[in-house]
DNA sequence: TTATTTAGCTAACAAATGTTAGGTAGGAGG
DNA sequence: CCTCCTACCTAACATTTGTTAGCTAAATAA
């Protein structure tokens, strides 16, 4: 994935916009709400950004980018199926922790994408849970995951995983890692003791 | 719970918002969008509600109101506990996917009702959580359970089973009991095939 | 030095928003 | 018949919205 180098200025709006579409949602925060909190003239963000949808689109592009960057070498490795999906869930809670305003922005606010950004990232969404759903299949056919839809499985664990965003605190009791873990945990294995 | 019985405009206006605030998001969606969509004109739905939010706050509290019917008694009954949290995720999916438009603004449009009522709204969702959390303890006490966080197995089951309704269609493979069935199994005995 | 770019500003814009005031037509009840 | 209520209407309102035009001052490059 190229690295877009980008300006000071501009990851300072991107952080402060990331911020406030996740507490007050996209279209309740004004360009004005943005200007405030970066202590410039509403006026003055256009000298950065075309638009404020140009902000939003930034934000779930460089979200989707950290989600594939990611698991890709995980997918892409030699894992036994299990390990690789525990290793998979893990990375991508990672991602959630690491960017918990821009992933709510990414799961929460893409309605607001007007074509054609929005079928391109309905795109790159169906892309990234294809690469969990071939896992899930392999699994499957190696017999050793139960034979649930594949589809349905992988939409349960995409789930599980994706509903952190609204609960994690980074100060919270458990490390990203333990959270990917105990994920896992449950997803593959259940919470019935069985011992 | 009080079944308060509503006028035939009234509920019409309120299936039109609940779909166009499922669709486009409760800001995005205005009253003349509203009015349209009722073949009236914006200010005519003064005369049934208060305001804009008054709406939103309807459809929120009504939605709460079928969560807490459909699994108050299945909580209060004498069930095994495995069995209860498996015939609670039934239930809870239920209302889900009879209410699709409904939940979805429930779990996304919250933000929007401003308070006291959002307070209100927090405190019935925590409630209603901690009934399920309940169930978990007392799986955990009873060694039926794992050993998990009773917090975080709890905030996991409710990931799986909410996540539902941004995938949910009424005319797919799986029935809502179905559904409700297959998370409950995934969630209580894990992917992983274990004979 | 001079020219150009960068990053910000003020002022203004058209459009859209939620809401209110005040009116009308029709039906119900006395 | 008269009164009241319901359910709608038209017209207008004050705000807020994203965005543009055009300017300035400082930094940078030639």
């Amino acid at each position: 994935m190229a690295v877009k180098s980008i300006s000071e200025r501009k990851s300072q709006i991107l952080a402060v916009s990331e911020r406030l579409f996740n507490q007050k949602g996209y279209l309740a925060t004004s360009v004005r709400d943005l200007a405030e909190g970066l202590g410039m003239e509403a006026a003055s963000l256009y000298s950065h950004y075309r638009s404020k949808e140009d902000i939003l689109w930034t934000i779930a592009d460089g979200c989707a980018d950290e989600f594939f960057d990611s698991i890709t070498p995980i997918a892409e490795s030699q894992l036994h199926t299990q390990k690789k999906l525990t290793d998979m869930i893990i990375a991508h809670v990672g991602v959630i922790t690491r960017n918990i305003d821009a992933s709510a922005v990414f799961f929460r606010e893409w309605r607001h994408i007007s074509e054609p950004r929005r079928s391109a990232y309905a795109e790159r969404r169906n892309a990234y849970e294809g690469i969990f759903r071939a896992v899930v299949r392999k699994g499957i056919e190696e017999n050793l995951f139960k034979n649930y839809d594949e589809g349905f499985s992988t939409r349960t664990i995409m789930s599980a995983l994706n509903w952190t965003h609204t609960w994690y605190r980074a100060d919270g009791e458990l490390s990203s890692e333990e959270i990917g873990q105990h994920l896992a945990g449950i997803l593959l294995n259940g919470l019935v003791r069985t011992v």
